[in-house]
DNA sequence: GGGACATGCTACATATTATGTAGTAAAATC
DNA sequence: GATTTTACTACATAATATGTAGCATGTCCC
């Protein structure tokens, strides 16, 4: 699964690349459910509900990213990276309760 | 297109259902493209490079959202609420410059 | 009033991506 | 050495996105 370039973008622009990396399927639940600790591989399945495929590829971005990392004694990590990015992440918990209770999306 | 969960969880907390959303493919870029002023359609649709089906698809997800609505006379814009959303994200685009150094997604 | 244009949006065949289920291979544990 | 746990793959089916064309409404302009 190699692409030449960022998918839906043409500019290359760092924000438009992770964008799109993290408007993959279940890569924000993915990063989520690595948010306090390391999980393994069918933990992070069970707990987001998709395939292994699924869960294999996107691991798979997240890794070539730098963005999580395999330890084999604790399983899928964020990596340091990976961990300023979940803290950037953090008050979107807050403001999602918020927004809870003025919109119920499908 | 009616569905009656979440996407991919079954608790319905709000941050499961924000991460599905905002996970659902060119709804990131959307946002991102309505940060500065109202868009057009086309000029989204443009932008992005998405096809109309899928970009009215998302911008219907979002206007149920209570993260944008359109006003005609201007084009699409992001609501109040969906200005807090964009300002948490803002962050990441900082963030996106120093990632880029690191690391070289596919 | 009639043509040109911009607007949001839909139709639909094709291509891409995800699902669901089964299974492989390697390492650890009993 | 058999069972269990581990990450991961195969593959047929289903869901989603693409690409292109077009519709319907409104406004501008002569």
């Amino acid at each position: 699964m190699v692409k030449q370039r960022v998918r839906g973008s043409t500019t290359g622009r760092p924000i438009m690349a992770l964008l799109d990396l993290l408007g993959r399927r279940w890569v924000l639940r993915l990063v989520w459910e690595m948010r306090d600790e390391p999980r393994r591989f069918r933990e992070l399945q069970d707990a987001i509900g998709a395939s292994p495929t699924i869960v294999n590829a996107r691991l798979a971005d997240l890794r070539e990213a730098k963005l999580v990392e395999l330890d084999p004694e604790s399983g899928y990590r964020l990596t340091a990276l990976g961990g300023e990015l979940l803290r950037l992440f953090l008050p979107l918990h807050i403001w999602s309760e918020k927004w809870a209770k003025v919109a119920r999306p499908k």
